[in-house]
RNA sequence: GGGUAGGUGGUCGAGUGGUUAAUGGCACCAGACUGUAAAUCUGGCCGUGAGAGCGUACGUUGGUUCGAAUCCAACCCUACCCA
């Protein structure tokens, strides 16, 4: 019995998007889903009571770089595991530090062993090996811990990008070696940039380790969106069918619409948070900058459509004073509602994989967001 | 009435003879943001012009000088102290 398992409920026969069940020691996460990033052991400005009963989040992420830092894992282990440590009793799903490092590119140096970091907060030095990773994971108890992993930057050359795909392969393997809890599943994250062979030859060495799930790793790090769909489209249909497959820090409408067109069951991703820290709103009609002097005297709310508690209470005129004025609940109530805005656009998206007619969904948003073209 | 300090662009505040349309901060106006070094970062911010440029500008008026926000004089105003 494994800690994670995948049921399929249904495909969209127009589509061959899955509508599905990913079975975690937490409960249940219905498929596709959006789960909001919580690095440091909190959705920033969310509380998990507003995660829960107003967004509606079935998961969030935490990041084992980070916590490992500060308060440190063995911190969160005394205190009974992150899900008692941040009172969040639904699923979590650890990232592995492999974003950290594609992001702290300038902070660390990568070898066959491992990743050694400098300290962004102190620059002391850390070693991070596929068994160090898989210590600080089990030691936060997330139901969903990544293998280790490096994030390549675009453009990388495809010599450069087949080693780092290959090495991530071994530090995979090292990482299901490393594992030993039964109550949390290892997924394995295929690399190989933007050349489909090292796509396919990622799959096919990382099936063979027989993970019960599978992530995309290395997309979206600021490729143009022919390049983003091109791999995405490769790749999916060539992962497992009955095990979840996660495409890796997607967040904007459209690629979480074509993220789910192609199959994939998950994504997570920063933008919805941090947009709306920085003064921008996702709604059915398009992006708001909602900072800008055009909404100074703009008494609508947000969103017609949405449900969420800001856009019940709020005008989009206050949201900008608050904003303006860098009060906390102006990113409360944009963070609220973004991350409302996902949640419920994948509601939708699964019911549309229900109905068979998320090609059509596609068209239809598309057209009122305002995204030009359908690639 | 006397004394002292001071009046700079929306604001606070640098600048004490030329390279100054004038450092910075804030405010304001935009843009970016996709497994969070991010309540962050980038750009703009006198007028006009696509631009080189031109015009106007450091309380007011006058003066010194090749050249003044910067030096001199008078005046106006502000703050504090004394009467």
């Amino acid at each position: 019995m494994t800690a994670i398992t995948y049921e399929l409920l249904h495909i969209d026969k127009n589509s061959g998007a899955r509508r599905g069940i990913v079975h975690t020691p937490h409960g249940d996460i219905e498929t596709p889903v959006f789960m909001p990033v919580g690095t440091l052991a909190t959705v920033k400005a969310m509380s998990p009571e507003e995660l829960k009963e107003d967004v509606k989040a079935q998961i969030i992420l935490s990041n084992t770089y980070h916590l490992y830092l500060r308060p440190g894992h063995e911190l969160i282990k005394e205190a009974g595991g992150l899900h008692k440590f941040m009172n969040w009793d639904k699923p979590i799903l650890t990232d592995c530090g492999g974003f950290q490092v594609f992001s702290l590119s300038a902070l660390r140096k990568i070898t066959e062993e491992g990743v050694e970091f400098t300290s962004h907060l102190d620059g002391s030095k850390h070693l991070f090996t596929p068994e160090k990773v898989i210590e600080i994971e089990e030691a936060l108890g997330a139901d969903i811990i990544m293998s280790f992993d490096e994030c390549c930057e675009y453009p990388s050359e495809y010599e450069y990008t087949k080693k780092s795909m290959e090495r991530t392969t071994r530090w995979a393997e090292r990482c299901k070696k490393a594992h030993t809890t039964e109550n949390q599943g290892l997924f394995g994250i295929i690399q190989g940039g933007f050349y489909e062979d090292l796509r396919k030859q990622s799959v096919e060495d990382l099936k063979k380790l027989d993970f019960p799930g599978y992530a995309i790793g290395g997309i979206s790090v600021g490729e143009p969106k022919e390049e983003f769909l091109k791999i995405l489209r490769y790749t999916t249909p060539l992962m497992p069918e009955n095990k979840p497959r996660y495409l890796m820090g997607v967040g904007s409408p459209d690629y979480l619409i074509e993220a789910a067109l192609s199959g994939i069951d998950m994504c997570d991703c920063v933008l919805p948070t941090r947009l709306a820290r920085h003064g921008t709103a996702l709604t059915s009609k398009g992006k708001l900058v909602i900072r800008n002097a055009e909404f100074e005297r703009d008494w609508k709310n947000l969103d017609e459509e949405c449900d969420c508690y800001t856009c019940k209470n709020y005008t989009r005129a206050y949201l900008r004073h608050l904003i303006k004025t860098n009060e906390i609940l102006g990113m409360r109530l944009l963070s609220l509602h973004n991350l409302r805005f996902l949640t419920k656009l994948m509601e939708r998206v699964r019911i549309e994989i229900e109905n068979d007619n998320l090609l059509n969904f596609r068209k239809e948003f598309y057209e009122k967001y305002g995204y030009d073209k359908i690639i």
